[in-house]
Parts: structure tokens; sequence; C-alpha cells
DNA sequence: TAATTTTGTTAGATTAATCTAACTTATTAT
DNA sequence: ATAATAAGTTAGATTAATCTAACAAAATTA
């Protein structure tokens, strides 16, 4: 069995490869928050444990099995965000803290009921995908929204960031996943967008918000 | 704010107060399975932080800043029983385990959520009342069924005992709470009790069973 | 390529929670 | 009332996770 503090280093591992690809000692001591020389000591304890691959000055990889441990406390994270989104009516931005908390929880009944209430979904409440049983996650191909051009329709399937801010901001336009946005036009200086949706005729987005919105594009 | 480990002291001290009045610590060393020398320090600390009243070779109690947080942990518990029971289809002989783990959830919206969902409950799945917000309990006077007498009916109201092993005794006849049981006769020898209850017209229950049932007369 | 900066590691200290062994105080039994 | 037993405390060691300070390796820049 994994510590709480053990899984929080394999959870930020799996995220960060999913990210940016290579991660190494100081991103992953930034993300956490933790001093490099902890880090680096964990990193030590996980590889006895068979977690992780470390060698000395290389990159941080993640074994099979720590790819499977972290993927399924991720999937507890993301069913937990789901069940209190679809069955507990909380906002989609205020259930990252909680799901952090509950993720840690060690019972299979409990997910396993989460999971069945829920009709076993596919994505959390932020579109990201829920990984299976084993731990395995597949990633949709979607598009950035700024990568979309002029004239095109698309419908919003995920969310890069999480942050409460951005998803408060998005509320606030009755922006949510499913909603098909339509690209009026495009402001070559500064790429922000002139969008239609919804009852929304003209809402002007920034290229910072259209880069943390993925879409599906339509036809 | 107090760990876990804290926590789980504090969530002992209260119960156990409950049920025997004064408390040693040596009682609490056994119940939290962690020897005596290292409970003499937590009660130090815990005396540093005012939630224990604290005096060498006395018995140990909690201020009544410790009863509060004690008590608000207690709800945080059974209020997640009631849920899981309620709106997740667990069984009462289930619901222990994980309420212990996520009653240390640090969340107040969460729980008022529960609370809210499961329309203010005042008692848990068991029939052990629920804390109030501000971390107070209040008992209601029930029976031991096993101080009824012959011909007197009853309302099972609560279970003393929460162990899984009872309660699937209880589930393999039927008993569960508000069953109005009528006591048919009572062994002389080794008081026990033969009862009827729903379709159950002749159940022997043994003096140990009817001893851990807590029941409202009727009439 | 040599100097500088960034990144990563080693060594050693600290804190919270635990333990065992030894000792002290309180209670019980003779 | 004294001896024996039970309960509680003190002292000191251990473990996991953290830190700072000092050093080493790798990458970048001049």
């Amino acid at each position: 069995m994994n510590s709480l503090i053990e899984e929080n280093y394999l959870k930020a591992l799996f995220n960060m490869a999913n990210e940016a690809g290579e991660v190494n000692v100081t991103e992953l001591s930034r993300r956490l928050e933790i001093k490099m020389p902890t880090v680096t000591s964990m990193m030590k304890k996980l590889s006895d444990k068979k977690l992780v691959l470390y060698e000395s000055y290389k990159p941080l990889r993640l074994s099979e099995k720590g790819k499977k441990e972290a993927g399924l406390i991720i999937r507890k994270h993301r069913l937990t965000e789901m069940f209190l989104v679809e069955k507990m009516h909380l906002g989609w931005e205020d259930v990252h803290d909680i799901a952090e908390q509950i993720e840690h929880i060690q019972s299979p009944v409990f997910f396993e009921k989460m999971d069945e209430l829920l009709g076993y979904p596919k994505v959390d409440p932020h579109g990201s995908p829920i990984p299976d049983k084993s731990g395995k996650i597949v990633w949709k191909e979607y598009n950035k929204l700024s990568d979309c051009r002029e004239g095109e329709t698309a419908k919003l399937a995920a969310v890069i960031n999480t942050s409460s801010d951005f998803l408060k901001f998005l509320n606030g336009r009755e922006m949510r996943l499913g909603v098909k946005i339509k690209i009026r036009s495009i402001e070559p200086f500064d790429k922000s967008m002139v969008v239609s949706y919804g009852k929304r005729q003209a809402e002007v987005l920034s290229n910072v918000v259209c880069e943390r919105i993925l879409v599906e594009k339509e036809g």
C-alpha cells in the first residue's frame, strides 16, 4: 500500500507526463511545492517500490506499475468530480479540492457504486477522460478553439485549465460542455475571437481563453 | 487545524466518554491500538492545544473545545453513513469503514450538501444521533430490548454494536430500524427472548443480542 | 572551450508519530 | 500495612517526510 503522500507524487508524475512529455525534478518540485532534495529522495523510494524508473540526472518516468497506480487514483478523482456535479449538484468550479481528498479513500465498493450510479461515465465534468479499471486512459483528439478558423462550428468538449477562476469566467458566459460554438471572426492582431453559441450572438474571447478550450469540430 | 491522527484521538475520547463515563490511558490505548507512552504524549500535545484537560494519573477528559471538535467529526461520520445508505444504496453493515475515512475530509460545502440532500437527518443508519452543527449531541432515552418484559411491544430504534457481523445477523432475520417487536416470552435461565415482528412469528434472540438492541416502548 | 547558470544530489537536521525498556505511582490483595 | 499487580510516565530510539546548506553535474552563454 502507498501512503497518501506517495500517491500525490505518482499522480503529479502521471499528469505532468500527459501535459509536457519529459518531467524533471525541478518541475515536479515546483508542482508539488516541495523542495528538490525531498523530491529526489522520494524518487529513490518510489524507485525501490518499482513505481518509478529513476536514474540520477535523467528525466523522471513512471514504470508500468506506477502508471497503473497513478491512473487508478486519477480514476477515483474524476469519478468523484462527476459524482459531485451530477449527484450532489455542486458546480464544476467547486469539485476539484474535494476530489483531491476523496481520491485517496481506500474502498473499491465506494467507487464502484459511484461509477454505477453515474452510468459508467467516460469523462469528468471538465471533459477529461476517466481512466478505466486498469488505470488506462485514452485521450480523444480534440482541437484547441484557438486553432479553429473563421466560419467553423465546433462543440465545447473539454477545458484545459480547471482553475476555479477560469470556470467561473465560463459560467458567467453560459459556456459549458456541449455548447456549439460558431466562430464569427478572428482578430488578426491578438487572435481574439468573436463567437456565437446558445443565446449569445457576439461574445468576444481572448486568445488566452481560446487556447484553454478544447473542441470537437462539426461535420 | 488538527491532523488526521489528532482527530482520531479526539473522536475516540468522545465516543468512549459516551459509552463508559471515565476514560483512562489504558483503555484509550487499547481502543486505538497504540501503546500507552504514545497516548500519554499525545494527551500532552492535545492539552497544549486546549482540546484535552490532562493531569498525570487522572482520568482523561475533553475540554469544551475538544468536545465540539470531536462532535463535528462524528457529525461528518454519521452524515456520511446516512448518505452512503440512503443515496448510494450501501448496506448499514458496509458503511462504517468508508465513513471512517470520509469523516476527515475538509470541506464544509460537501457535508452541508449531504445534509441538505438527506433532508437534515437526526440519526444515522444505526440509530445513533447525528451531532448538530455546533457539535452537540442529544441521546434519546432508549431501553435495551433485554430490559423489556413479556407481552410488551417496542420499536427497534438503534443498535449498540455496529460490527458488520452483528448487522449481518440482523439482516438475516429481516430486523431493521423501525420494526415493531412483540416479546412473546423470556426464558428465565439464559434470558433469551422469543419475539415476533413483521412476518416472523417466533424468532429466538439470545440475551447477548437483546442487550445490543435499543428500543422505544409503545404506548 | 571556458565561465556561468541551472539543475540535481548528498549530508545532516527537524518534526510528528510511533515504539521499547525502565521507572514511578496508584490500586488491590494478602 | 505491606507486598504484589496494574496503570501511567519518562527517556531514548526509530521512521517517514520534510527542510537547509553545501557540493556536483549538466546545460547555456560568452
